[in-house]
Parts: structure tokens; sequence; C-alpha cells
DNA sequence: CTAATGTCTCTAGTGACTAGAGGTTCAAGA
DNA sequence: TCTTGAACCTCTAGTCACTAGAGACATTAG
């Protein structure tokens, strides 16, 4: 059995993370020692590094609990996991479109500056305050 | 004098949020009508229009306020305002970088599953649980 | 003058944690 | 066995940038 600190160190999850985890049903609530202490054993891994996983490829916790769910249920069809991830994917390609709009605005836009001038004819201070200058449209 | 409603209108910029803006001193306290409503002028506007622009950009409000301390005293160098301009710009090169090795794995995981089998050997909940399939690795 | 719409303040909620206070338990060494 | 110090407990509150809602007051068009 682990303690939380142990859990935490194995999993790369902080101890107050874990700990939130459970509260909001994420993990389920661990047992404890005759001292009221957590105690885990390797499923409880296992399932953190799920969730650890999920969270870096950007799935909301909200996500990765209907991910859980399904998993608890392997009988049921796995249609939604697949909708899930490909939801996930496309809303990273979109995140990656917009970014690369932006990057070529600042691009633009902190190459005008070498910060020898002064504030009052600063081409950042501009470029934010006129939004015509942009080539591509941020929206 | 604008109300708050046209000021919204104008600037595209919800109610709620203007109000919250002044609340935290990203826009000055504005004058009153005899009946206690806010009214606006025109410089009103195109503050909130420079603060619309930097938040589409991905600037805090925090990094906000001092573009804005910048804009007061036009006086000062601008070597800050480009130096918030080009951290910001390698902010969002390194959100890309990182999305793009996502995508990549998120488009391996969804391509596994056809949603026709049971969760039980669905490749995308597999795939969530074990990080060693990840040909990239991501933080 | 009335009715509808707009505006006011205030509180509380969102997501995904993080920080801190003040108290308890555990494990290792003497 | 006792002691010490680290790890653990719960609870509250803070983060960021808003958003939602309640209940009351102001403005404006007809």
């Amino acid at each position: 059995m682990l303690s939380i600190g142990m859990l935490s160190q194995r999993s790369g999850v902080k101890v107050p993370t874990i700990r939130y985890y459970e509260e909001i049903g994420i993990l389920k609530e661990a047992e404890r020692s005759a001292g009221n202490q957590r105690r885990y054993r390797d499923s409880d891994l296992e399932r953190l590094a799920f969730v650890k996983h999920a969270r870096q490829l950007g799935f909301s916790l909200a996500g990765i609990s209907s991910l859980i769910a399904l998993q608890e249920h392997p009988d049921r069809s796995c249609a939604a996991a697949g909708a899930l991830a490909r939801a996930q994917r496309q809303e990273v390609q979109d995140k990656i479109a917009r970014l690369q709009r932006l990057e070529v605005e600042l691009t633009r836009i902190s190459q005008g500056c070498d910060g020898q001038g002064v504030a009052a004819e600063c081409y950042v201070l501009a470029s934010l305050s006129d939004h015509a200058n942009c080539e591509a449209d941020h929206e």
C-alpha cells in the first residue's frame, strides 16, 4: 500500500491534486490507515497515470470522467471514446491554426520595436491600439 | 457619451466584462449619469479596443496593465513593451510546438478506433492508459 | 404616464488547481 | 520505548478571466 506522498512521487501528480481528484470523483475514495491517512494500491496508480496522460493530451476532467466510466463498463461500445478523441483532435487542430495566426502578428509587432525609442512612438503599442494593421484577422 | 450597453456594442466586449475591467483597474472609473449609470467617451472606446486586441493576442490582463501604464507615460522607453511582445511571441511558439506533438498522438489514437468494438479492447482507452505507445513525448 | 428595456450592486460559480493554517500520524533513530 | 521531524489530515481561500443571477433603480419610446 502506498501513502499519498509515494503515489504522488510515482505518478508525478502533486499531492493536493490527488486529493482534489478524489474530491471531484475522478479517483474513488481511498482506503484509510488506522490513523486516517490515505492508502493506495497499484490500480490507483494506473488510474492516475491514465488521468495524467489524458490531461497532457488536453482532455478536460469532465471528458476524462466519461472515459473512466467507459473503462468501468468494458462491455459497452467504444464509439464514445473514439468520438471524444476525435473531438479533442479537432480542438487541438483549431487551436494550432489560431495560434499560428497570432504568431504571425506577434512577430510583425515585436520586430517593429527595437526598444530604443520612447513609448509615444512605440510600434508595439501602436499595433495593439490599431487592429487595422493586422494582416490576418484573428477572432 | 455612451452608455455601457452602447460601449459594449461598439467594442464587442460584454457589459459584465467592462464592469469587471473597471473593478480591477484596467479601465479607469467611468463618469456617472445623474442616475448613477456609467457614461463613456470615445477615449474609453479606444482603450477598450486596445485591451480587446491585446487579449486576442493572448496577453494576460496583468501584461495589459503594464502596457497601459506605458501608454500613459509616453516619455518612457518602450523597451518593456517590446520585451512583453517578444515574450508573448515565444509563449505562442512554445504552445504551438506542444500542440503539434499532441496532434500527432491524437491522430494516431483516434485512427486506431473505428467505434465498432467494445470498450474492453478499445484502442483509445488503451492508448490513454499506456503512455509507452506515444511516439513523441509530451511533457 | 406607462411599459419595456437597460443598468445598478452584490454574491456566487466556472475549471483545475495552488497555498496556507493549524492540527495529527507515521517511521526511524537513540 | 521515546522522541523528533517529516509527512499527512481538513478546511478555507486564492488564482485567472470572466459569467450568471437576483432584486432594485434609471432611462427612453410611445
